[in-house]
DNA sequence: ACGTCATCATACTGGACAGTCTAGTCTGAC
DNA sequence: GTCAGACTAGACTGTCCAGTATGATGACGT
């Protein structure tokens, strides 16, 4: 209200991303259908019209904030990983990658919306797929690109990379997150916990897979 | 219609079996927002008013669905298990009991019904923890029964019989479950690619749990 | 000064749907 | 034959909600 002054599309865009930020709380809350498009209104300080100026339509607007959460996860997990040094520091290195990844992807935010998006696979399949590809297929493909070069080293043994990329992300994701689906945030483990079951998941690759 | 002869209640169980059939597919199909009670009676060959008094609400309705289907699928997993007899045989008996569990977990029945769950823990937090007691829970606990047995036997090395449980359970359900879970019933593996996958499962669990 | 464009508040349309009500039918029991 | 209880078709109530329409305000560029 106060700065609008120099961008004559600073106002709509600020509209704009108002509107996502509630539409995003409101969808994660309430589901596809639990949500009303006169709430996203209020909760976005900016009339009903303005939102469907914005985004043409209860559908769109979901697909919206969907695909660009899926993709902004997506980015935040995946940025910059660092290279392996040492081969001694191996298990500290996939450690360090699995805990990131668990992290990020245990954040009640992130949970929610994947609740959302296997709730509405019947409506909305599209999108389950893209949070699939974006999300688990994704690093499964930068944990083979890893494993490529560590098989170079000799450092894998008994698997294809893929398969072993396969094997090792679903060692440290499906048990914190098939309990945080279903018994909620509260059951996501916490610091302490989680470094516990990513060494126990690296040890256990490691003795399966390691040199 | 035709052989409703001695019984008096037959009329009225039988009504009553009719409506929960066709709930269930409703509610399966379409969520529990999307679905109409009408359509419920329609479906069942019966009047909205009788669905009405058997069941009070949709809720209820709702809540007696996916509590008999959680029971029943659990009880077709954990009937009657088998004893290991000779050890040499551990590898074969630990394949057959995950390739059961796993047909089970991915028919598409069943998935759907985790879907809607999931989708719903907002709603029905109670509904989906009773889901995760009766699947996941149930079967980590029978598996630990068996592995203090193993454990007790020598077969076992280097975890508590309950771990080995969490990690031999998701070892077999993860990649297939989370991927049906996003990617549809149509990513559920075949015969061949099932017996594959928990072949390679069993072998990982058993170098790093086993003799 | 004037037009344009984003926005506003609010009313409205049209349809869906949970749950209730009515008035009457069918069936098996006594 | 009559009664009770299960059932039926369908109308009805009240509410919710996506999406549209209206008419006004205020800021900007020219």
């Amino acid at each position: 209200m106060a700065q609008t002054g120099a961008r004559p599309w600073a106002r709509s865009d600020e509209k704009h991303r108002a509107i996502l930020r509630a539409a995003r709380e409101v969808f994660l809350s309430n589901g596809y259908l639990g949500t009303n498009m006169d709430l996203i209104a209020s909760r976005s300080g900016v009339s009903k019209q303005t939102v469907y100026t914005h985004f043409g339509s209860k559908e769109a607007l979901f697909v919206e904030i969907v695909g660009s959460m899926t993709g902004d996860a997506g980015d935040r997990v995946h940025h910059e990983r660092p290279e392996l040094g040492d081969d001694a520091e191996l298990e500290a290195y996939l450690r360090a990658f699995a805990e990131r990844q668990l992290r990020i992807v245990t954040e009640p935010e992130l949970l929610q919306l994947r609740r959302l998006v296997i709730g509405e696979v019947g409506r909305f399949p599209e999108l389950a797929k893209v949070l699939y590809e974006r999300g688990p297929q994704r690093a499964i493909g930068e944990l083979t690109a890893m494993f490529e070069v560590l098989d170079e080293r000799g450092l894998l043994t008994g698997a294809e990379p893929a398969a072993a990329a396969e094997w090792f992300n679903w060692l440290v994701m499906a048990a914190p997150l098939n309990r945080a689906m279903m018994l909620g945030d509260a059951a996501v483990p916490g610091d302490d916990e989680l470094r516990r079951h990513v060494a126990d998941a690296v040890r256990i690759f490691l003795t399966a897979f390691g040199p």
